[in-house]
Formats: C-alpha cells, structure tokens, sequence
DNA sequence: AGTGTGACAGATC
DNA sequence: CGATCTGCCACAC
C-alpha cells in the first residue's frame, strides 16, 4: 500500500531499533554506537544511537552499559547511576576496563553486522 | 514550523 | 602521534 503516513510501523522511532539491537548483545560483549547505527543503515546515525542511549536510563531492559564508543571508552560512564556504575557492570560480565577504557575491545567488541550475519 | 542539542565517527593538521 | 573541527540525523522544546 502507498500510505507511508499510516504506517503502524511508525510508532517504534528508531530508539526503538537501537534499544532491540542493544538486547541483541551478548553477556560479555560489548558494541559501538557507530556498530549498531550502521546496522540500522548508516553510520551516521551514530550520534542518534547515542541519543537514544541517553533514554536508556529509563529502560532498565537496555544493557547501555555494554554500548561504548568505537574507541572502547565509556563515553557514558558519566550518565550511569553511581550506585550502579557502568565500568562495575561491564567488569561482572568479565570485561576487564582500566581507565574508563575496555581492555581487548576488540575481543569483546560485538558486531551486529557480523554477528547477525546481515 | 524552526532551532538546538547530543553517551559519535571520521578526517584533517 | 595527539589534538581539533566538521558532518550528521533523529528527537525535544
């Protein structure tokens, strides 16, 4: 059908998408903002997963913690709840972080893109 | 309806 | 090799 405005698809924004792929990863591994944007179409959506993570804190269904920049430093380490610190989360999971940075992320780096063999 | 913003990424100097 | 700047698209006001 030619009617994009009645789309029921519409009501899941892309938030949405980004906090399916964010379930998506794997206990122990993390992802990258611009992973998951570019698993959703295009990197440059990068700075919108980033966007949406920032409403993540809302959702306690969204591992946010295991999403980090592509350098593997927790960008958003500031926006977690100090009770419950994202660098103390990654660190259960077995992720060794040293300075707010993932040590090996490319071992635990998870590639939606790869992984999910699109 | 337009403006501002942002947990990024990549390129450049 | 590190620091700096721009681009970028979706959401909130």
């Amino acid at each position: 059908m030619s009617n994009p405005k009645s789309s029921p698809q519409d009501k899941f924004s892309f938030f949405e998408d980004v906090y399916a792929v964010a379930r998506l990863i794997p206990r122990g591994r993390v992802s990258s903002y611009g992973a998951i944007a570019r698993y959703l179409g295009n990197v440059r959506k990068a700075r919108i997963v980033g966007y949406a993570m920032n409403g993540c804190s809302a959702r306690h269904d969204v591992p946010a913690h295991r999403v980090v920049n592509s350098q593997g430093i927790l960008s958003g380490k500031s926006h977690f709840s100090p009770d419950n610190p994202m660098e103390e989360a990654l660190r259960a999971e077995g992720i060794v972080v040293v300075g707010d940075k993932i040590q090996d992320f490319a071992r635990v780096f998870w590639d939606p893109g790869v992984e999910l063999a699109l």
